[in-house]
DNA sequence: CTAGGTGCAAATAATTTGCAGAGGC
DNA sequence: GCCTCTGCAAATTATTTGCACCTAG
């Protein structure tokens, strides 16, 4: 896995001159977690030793943003906030108003929807802002809130890129093991049972996986959701498995197509919109699985498909003859 | 319909005093459209006549926020704009970096998804923002863009309120007319055809609204799309028209109440939550009109499901005589 | 040696505030 | 007359800049 100093290696911009301030507070930034304002930084950088100038906070800030190591966001107070991006995947904002604390999350449904409305608009997005102003748990209740630990979103992440990914998997197993029972045509259905097959084997790895990633953090299953999803993609296999009827092996194969384009595309696209991380990786591989799926799928609708028309041409010349 | 007159009394805060220069301001924004800054109004009011002081100006945008005549939007520029609320729906921004132009667009999906959000971090919501940056198509291709009319912008959401119900119209349609179709019991089969004759009639008015509403307009047709939705409540009876199965009323009105229910329930909420305007007056029409259906389907429901029972005792009772 | 990087103080820019006077009710 | 509104100028807050000096490559 990245270090920090190495993240911040891969960002440095060529021809610029190596600085011990500018590192320093680079160093102090990426150690805090939260928004921070200038002035924060500012006066994390006195206790922690150096006179700096106010200035230069400010100048290496705006170096850090342009580098893409730092994120600037604003609340609506009047000034800026930054963020580091250092294991920390861009998201959206809860704010409350009465503690002035923010909480994160994602929505692929609703990146989704941003992308089809841009594209309804003729809008090219480069960056999108949601926030959402209102009152927190804790201040409503009194009873704590789970605020989401800073030091865990990269690992709350991937739990919910797993979570997304293994929701998936059910629901293709689901889709292939009925296929298989309703698919009469011999090849169709020995196409179905391999699909099944290897859809049980996935989710057993994906488990194991998901297994892992929460024994090695504590808590980690706890923490509130991230990344929101509604079937985006896994929403797909079962709406396919809805329309699958009795018998017909090409039908079902084209729904097959239909589901894992979908699920292949969603995959990809949002995987490739992250930052290097866990999450993205789970998404990409993802993607990878269903990108086979989908070539033997298409190879094998083609070789039905043409079997057919050569039946069909037979019984046409016999009919003829 | 209000005017702007009217409109500002409705919300003139109790226990202040009135003031005619505080009314002139007023009464110059109210006639801007788009987003003005401070600075923006106070040369409009120099340009308009009046020597009116910078720290008034300042004072009265504060006031018009708080009385909701106005909005205050951030765009990230170091300052702050406002747009009046008179005659103009809440929405979320596309803007561009390139022009500084904003363009408007609301999202019934994008809201619900919010709402499930929130909820599920227990989070009580009060305003949300959104705003896509990138670029728009005028400055990425020349073409010049369809920057949405300010001042139609009531109308253009009206179009698009009249444009979900007559989708969702049209789904029931097709839902009761395949349900009557479908439905073996006479009495299951009566309601569905009174409800497909219901949903027809009422289809024929809205359709009547809408083409009155964009003759009055010219051009209001080719406006772009400001509230987009993608069945938030009408992918309902599409669904439902799916699960209908041969002869069964009783579970054909069961579906029926569940479309009918989402459909209800999310024109009512959405509805309720706009300013006073003419799509809010749709939304919550429709609502209206949802809502009998429903109570409709679930009184004939009962009255089957009473009837079956009976019947159920009666054959009962013969078989252990 | 030279292009950056830094400090300091001054500039800018948006917005707010203190206070004395004007004006509604 | 009282309490709110207004004007003006000064204050405040966040951020940027000019310029002399410093320092890594």
């Amino acid at each position: 896995m990245q270090s920090a100093s190495e993240f911040v290696e891969a960002r440095r911009p060529t021809g610029g001159r190596r600085s011990s301030k500018r590192d320093f507070i680079v160093d102090v930034f990426l150690r805090q977690e939260g928004h921070l304002s200038a002035d924060d930084l500012v006066d994390l950088i006195r206790h922690e030793d150096a006179r700096i100038s106010r200035a230069t906070i400010y100048r290496t800030l705006q170096w850090m943003v342009d580098a893409g190591i730092a994120r600037r966001v604003d609340f609506g107070e009047g000034r800026f906030r930054f963020e580091h991006s250092y294991r920390h995947p861009r998201h959206f904002h809860l704010i409350c108003k009465s503690c002035d604390r923010s909480f994160e999350f994602l929505s692929s449904d609703i990146e989704s929807l941003l992308e089809e409305i841009a594209a309804a608009r003729h809008f090219s997005p480069r960056q999108s802002v949601l926030q959402i102003y209102g009152t927190c748990e804790q201040c409503r209740t009194g009873r704590p809130s789970r605020a989401l630990d800073g030091s865990l979103t990269e690992a709350v992440f991937a739990r919910d890129a797993l979570r997304i990914a293994i929701a998936t998997e059910r629901s293709g197993l689901e889709f292939y093991t009925r296929a298989t029972r309703l698919t009469k045509d011999t090849r169709g259905r020995q196409v179905f049972e391999r699909l099944a097959g290897e859809e049980g084997e996935h989710l057993a790895k994906l488990e194991a996986r998901y297994g892992e990633l929460v024994a090695a953090r504590p808590g980690l299953e706890a923490e509130p959701t991230f990344l929101f999803f509604k079937g985006a993609a896994n929403g797909l296999f079962a709406a396919g498995s809805k329309e699958l009827r009795q018998g017909d092996g090409r039908a079902a194969l084209l729904i097959g197509i239909r589901c894992e384009r979908g699920s292949y595309k969603f995959f990809k696209r949002y995987g490739e919109r992250f930052e290097e991380s866990e999450g993205k990786r789970v998404f990409l591989e993802f993607a990878d699985e269903e990108r086979e799926h989908l070539d033997l799928l298409r190879r094998e609708y083609r070789a039905l498909d043409a079997r057919a028309r050569r039946r069909t041409a037979v019984r046409r010349r016999r009919t003829s003859a």
